[in-house]
DNA sequence: TATACGTTTCTTGTATACAATATCATTGAC
DNA sequence: GTCAATGATATTGTATACAAGAAACGTATA
């Protein structure tokens, strides 16, 4: 698996649009493309096929693609649904999580606590994710797992924006303990909703952000 | 959209794929669908690395591209997000719908009841797919409308299957005007809460035909 | 007769060559 | 001087050629 030219350069390009090292707006150019990973151009557009079905580039049709230039209604679009699908998986880990699993997401819990404590906002960014990715497999539901993980990862650039914000860490942390308690008890509907406003937040803190931003840009 | 000749085999190939023509399990080879529609490999390849992003085809490296043999747990596992998903369109809807947008839901919900009235499954089976992306859209939020979608196309196979059992029809009915109720009363947790029986009761349906398959089968 | 090894053939993965189309620039006309 | 049209150029989309690896078959040996 992974084990193709074009599979290994597609997950490269990913991580790539991901970290910014290739904007939005960005033309994907094949040649270029080409030429700096030293093979032919076959590879490259399988490669950005692959990015095209994951929504990460967008296609011109004989013009070429694009790094996909996500506007805010849209990521505000996908973070409500992003906490949709963690409400189900908060609901559907509530009425499916044995004892030991419990026990072991208090674990994972525990290591946000540890790096909030040290002021680690990197760490916190991925015990944080530990703890996310913990829920939705504890969701019994391995399609509805892999669907969360994806929409999760097409969020990371605009998640890690907002943990720098004032205070979210400590609030991010204090909901995490409700939603830890919510599933321990087998409550469901609480379980749901928790998670729901725990992302639904993240969304709108991200459009917060963004009008910061444009103020800072104007003014 | 859709002009390059890549693009057309992929949808056809879809479209064959959910209709049956080629068994799960199948091999698709390149040459063999090269010849037959009259181009190279490089289209075939490309068409088939679409499928491959949407699930319905898996990819054994240095062996082929095969249907994907869904198993009974994995279907079910995806009716379950597809109540989910339904869920929160509901619950969306609810809060967002128009009036203009309730009066449009409640004549589309009209076709459905005069398809059962005439008895025809066919029609019943496009008036019902309507009624549901009426809904999607009715989320006000885009990105959950093509997620929803995606997700209804891909169970489209399956969800088919069902109509055919006694009574479906009429429960299914049944259960329609109680979501649109519900969404015209903009009671967001009652539309979710019948959106998610509705479709969920779809799943296990299908557990159900699934069973009777195997007794027949076996007996 | 069964098993193991080698060879052959088939298939995928990659490279390159070719064709068609869109874009850009240059030139000419108004 | 500006706008339009036509040709040059570049880039995508498709075809074909080539290489590497896997599967299948046959043969030889125990």
């Amino acid at each position: 698996m992974e084990s193709s030219r074009s599979d290994q350069i597609a997950s490269l390009l990913e991580e790539q649009i991901l970290t910014g090292r290739f904007a939005p707006g960005a033309r994907l150019d094949e040649v270029s493309l080409a030429e700096e990973h030293q093979v032919s151009r076959t590879p490259i557009r399988e490669a950005l096929q692959r990015l095209l079905l994951s929504g990460l580039v967008e296609h011109a049709p004989r013009r070429g693609v694009f790094v996909r230039q996500a506007s805010a209604i849209e990521i505000m679009e996908m973070f409500e649904v992003m906490a949709e699908l963690e409400a189900a998986c908060g609901r559907l880990a509530a009425m499916r999580s044995s004892e030991e699993a419990v026990e072991r997401l208090r674990r994972v819990n525990a290591g946000c606590r540890e790096a909030l404590k040290n002021g680690d906002a990197d760490a916190y960014y991925e015990e944080n994710g530990a703890f996310h990715h913990f829920i939705y497999a504890q969701s019994g539901n391995r399609f509805l797992e892999n669907e969360a993980a994806r929409l999760h990862r097409r969020l990371k650039p605009y998640r890690r924006m907002q943990l720098h914000l004032r205070g979210r860490m400590q609030q991010s942390m204090d909901e995490h303990d409700g939603i830890v308690d919510a599933i321990a008890a087998g409550k469901a509907g609480a379980a749901a909703e928790l998670l729901r406003s725990h992302v639904g937040v993240q969304g709108e803190k991200f459009h917060h952000l963004l009008q910061q931003l444009r103020l800072e840009k104007t003014g």
